[in-house]
RNA sequence: GGCGCGGUAGCUCAGCUGGUUAGAGCGCUCGACUCAUAAUCGAGAGGUCGGGAGUUCAAGUCUCCCCCACGCCA
C-alpha cells in the first residue's frame, strides 16, 4: 500500500471561484484522491481558503464586515460549495489558523537562521486617509506617457506602460479617492531565493517527468535576466501573520505581517495539522516530515498554470532553505486555462459558470464528468454549452446511465427484479471479460499518470463495451429460442452496471452511490480480478430499477443558460 | 518588444524517442436492431497535419524562416 499526499492550489477566499478554477485544480486533485483511495491505498487531500492579503481586506470592507468575520463566513461557504462538488478533502483549512501561524514563523526563523533573509528599507506610498500603506496597483493617477487618467501604480491599462506609484500624475488611493498620500520608508524582510537558485534548478533538473509546462515555467524564472529574484515576504497591514522568528519578536518588524504569498503554501503543511486538531488524524509528521515517517510518502500538488512559479520555486524556496526534512513535491500536475464561450471565465465582470451558480441548474457528477472530460490539460480548451450539452447526453445519459436502464428493465419484464437463475458465462462473455480486462488496466494505468481527458475516454470506452456486448448477444432475441442462455447474457450485463459503478467512482461518485443502491450492494470494491468481480451478482440477488439516471439537457435549458451566464452575474 | 504554449477532419482533441493506407469522440449520411432515457450497434463520407525551405532512404513528428491565435513578462 502507498501512500499519497494530495494537495489542491487554495482558492482564494475572495469570493466563489468559476468553473475553471475548480477544473485547474481542485476537481483533477478529487479525481487523483479518489482513484488512489479507491486502489486501497492511504491518501491525505487538503485543500484550504487562501485568506490574507490587500483584496481580503477589501472585499471584506466592501462587505462591511471585519475582516476574521468575513473570512470565516466566505469559508464557509466555499466548503460548503466544495462539498456539492464532492471534492473529498481529508480537511479544509484556512491560512488564518493558528497552526499556519505557527509553522509560518518558523519558517521565517529557520531561513533566518539560514542567513536567507535580508532587511530591506523600501520607499512606498502611504495613505493618510485610508491609514495604510497602499500596494501599487490601488494608487491611480494619470499615466505621465499616454495621459490615460486611470492608470494604475504597476501599469497602465491604457498604454500598457509599466509604472512606478511616484510616476503617476495627480496620484490618488484607489481604495478612498484620497490624493493625501505620501512615500514613506519601511522596513520588509526579503526571502534571498537568489542565494538558492542552483539548489532549485538542480531539484528541477531532476524532474524528467514532469510536464513542459511546469518546467518551462521554473526554468524561465530560474535563468531569464539575472535570474531568479530575492522577494519580499512582509507587508505592511493589519491582517495577516505577525512577523516573527518562531516564537520570538522580530525587532524591528512589530505591526508587519508576512506577505501572502509567502504563508499561503506553508498552508499546506498547516491543513494536516489542523486535520490533526479537528480529529480527523492522529499524526501530521508522517506525512510532512522524512525524518517521522514521511520518506515513503509520495507528494502530488495540483494547480493551474498561473501558480506554477510558487508551486515550483517560492514553495520550494521557503523549504530548501530551512534546511529541515520537510517533504518536497514528487510530482506537480498543472492545468491551462478553460475558457468560456470563445473568451475567458472573469471573475471581476462575473463572465461565465461560477461553482454555486453551476450547482443550482445542475447535478455536481455533470459537471464533474464534462469538466475532467474536457479538462484544459495540453492547452487552454473551450466551455460552449453546446459542448457541455452534447457531452452530458451522449455520454452520461446515452451511453452509461441507457445502459443501466435497458439492462434492467429488460431484466424486470423477463425475468423480475433479481439476477436470474443460470449457468457458466459461455465463450462470448468470455471475450467481453478479456476485452474489458484491457480496457481496465488502461483506465488504471492512466489514471496513476494523471492523464485526465484520456482516463475519461478509456472509462467510456468501458462502459460502450456494455452496449457493444448487448448488441452483440441480443438476449431479447436469445431469450425466445433459449431463455436460459439469455439469463447468462443479462447476469453478465447486471454485473456489467456493479463494474461501472466502481470505475466511475472517481468520476461520478453521486451516480455510482445511487447504482450500488439500487444493485442493493454496500462495499464499493475495485475490480483486481474480473473474472470474480463480474460473477458477485449471484441468481436470486435482488435490485431496483433506478429511476433516470443521468437525464438530458434539453436544447431550451441549453438555449437559457447560454442566454443567462453571457453577461455578468447579477 | 522578449519569451512560452499551440495552429492536425465541420467541432473538441490524440498522435512517444521520425518509418506500413494520419486517429478518437461528437456532428453528418446510410444501414441493422427494437431490451432501453426517439436510446444502442455497424458502415461510410470528410484532412495536401498553418505556409515555405532544408536534413533524411523516410517528416504531422527534426532544423531554419514566415504567418496566425492565445498567454506570460519587461
Amino acid at each position: 500500500m502507498a501512500r499519497h499526499l494530495i494537495t489542491s492550489a487554495i482558492p482564494y477566499i475572495n469570493g466563489i471561484k468559476h468553473l475553471g478554477n475548480l477544473v485547474g485544480s481542485q476537481l483533477p486533485a478529487d479525481l487523483y484522491a479518489r482513484y488512489q483511495r479507491a486502489r486501497g491505498h492511504e491518501v491525505l487531500f487538503l485543500c484550504a481558503t487562501d485568506e490574507h492579503g490587500t483584496p481580503a481586506e477589501l472585499a471584506a470592507a466592501k462587505a462591511g464586515k471585519p475582516i476574521a468575520d468575513y473570512c470565516a463566513e466566505m469559508h464557509e461557504v466555499q466548503a460548503k460549495i466544495a462539498e456539492g462538488f464532492r471534492l473529498s478533502f481529508d480537511h479544509f483549512g484556512r491560512s488564518s489558523s493558528t497552526e499556519n501561524h505557527e509553522l509560518t514563523q518558523h519558517f521565517a526563523g529557520a531561513l533566518e537562521r539560514q542567513g536567507l533573509i535580508r532587511e530591506v528599507l523600501e520607499k512606498q506610498v502611504y495613505s493618510n486617509a485610508d491609514g495604510r500603506f497602499l500596494p501599487d496597483r490601488y494608487i491611480e493617477g494619470t499615466c505621465p506617457n499616454c495621459g490615460y487618467d486611470k492608470a494604475r501604480g504597476d501599469q497602465c491599462e491604457n498604454c500598457t506602460k509599466q509604472l512606478d506609484p511616484t510616476d503617476l500624475l495627480n496620484p490618488r488611493s484607489a481604495i478612498s479617492g484620497s490624493k493625501d498620500l505620501e512615500v514613506r520608508e519601511t522596513k520588509h524582510l526579503y526571502l534571498r531565493q537568489s542565494a538558492l537558485r542552483s539548489d532549485l534548478d538542480k531539484w528541477i533538473d531532476s524532474k524528467s517527468d514532469w510536464p513542459v509546462l511546469t518546467t518551462s515555467i521554473a526554468k524561465k524564472w530560474l535563468h531569464d535576466g539575472d535570474g531568479l529574484q530575492d522577494r519580499g515576504i512582509t507587508r505592511d497591514l493589519d491582517w495577516g501573520i505577525p512577523v516573527k522568528k518562531g516564537d520570538a519578536d522580530w525587532p524591528g518588524m512589530e505591526g508587519k505581517v508576512f506577505y501572502v504569498w509567502f504563508d499561503a503554501p506553508i498552508e499546506y503543511i498547516a491543513c494536516a495539522k489542523e486535520w490533526v486538531a479537528a480529529g480527523k488524524g492522529g499524526d501530521w509528521e508522517r506525512w510532512w516530515r522524512i525524518d517521522k515517517g514521511a520518506d515513503d510518502v509520495r507528494y502530488t500538488q495540483f494547480m493551474g498554470k498561473d501558480n506554477v512559479p510558487f508551486h515550483t520555486l517560492s514553495f520550494p524556496a521557503t523549504i530548501l532553505g530551512s534546511a529541515e526534512p520537510w517533504k518536497l513535491v514528487d510530482h506537480l500536475k498543472s492545468f491551462n486555462y478553460l475558457n468560456y464561450d470563445g473568451g475567458q471565465f472573469s471573475t471581476s465582470q462575473g463572465r461565465g459558470v461560477f461553482m454555486d451558480q453551476a450547482l443550482e441548474i445542475l447535478p455536481a457528477d455533470y459537471w464533474r464528468w464534462w469538466l475532467l472530460s474536457n479538462c484544459p490539460e495540453s492547452s487552454d480548451s473551450e466551455f460552449t454549452w453546446e459542448l457541455f450539452q452534447q457531452g452530458v447526453n451522449k455520454d452520461l445519459a446515452d451511453v452509461l446511465g441507457n445502459f443501466v436502464s435497458r439492462v434492467t428493465k429488460f431484466c424486470r419484464s423477463k425475468f423480475g427484479e433479481a439476477v436470474p437463475e443460470s449457468g457458466p458465462y459461455e465463450p462470448e462473455d468470455h471475450a467481453l471479460i478479456n476485452e474489458l480486462a484491457v480496457k481496465v488496466a488502461d483506465y488504471e494505468r492512466y489514471l496513476d499518470t494523471m492523464e485526465v481527458r484520456k482516463s475519461a475516454q478509456e472509462l467510456r470506452a468501458i462502459w460502450v463495451a456494455g452496449n457493444e456486448y448487448l448488441q452483440r448477444v441480443a438476449p431479447w432475441s436469445t431469450f425466445k429460442e433459449d431463455p436460459g442462455k439469455a439469463a447468462v447474457q443479462i447476469r453478465l450485463a447486471l454485473n456489467l452496471i456493479v463494474l461501472y459503478a466502481a470505475l466511475s467512482a472517481p468520476f461520478i461518485p453521486d451516480a455510482s452511490a445511487q447504482i450500488m443502491r439500487d444493485m442493493q450492494l454496500d462495499a464499493l470494491e475495485w475490480p483486481t480480478d474480473l473474472n470474480d468481480f463480474l460473477d458477485q451478482l449471484k441468481a436470486g440477488h435482488a435490485f431496483d430499477v433506478p429511476d433516470v439516471l443521468f437525464s438530458k439537457i434539453s436544447d431550451e435549458d441549453r438555449a437559457n443558460w447560454q442566454q443567462r451566464f453571457a453577461g455578468g452575474r447579477s
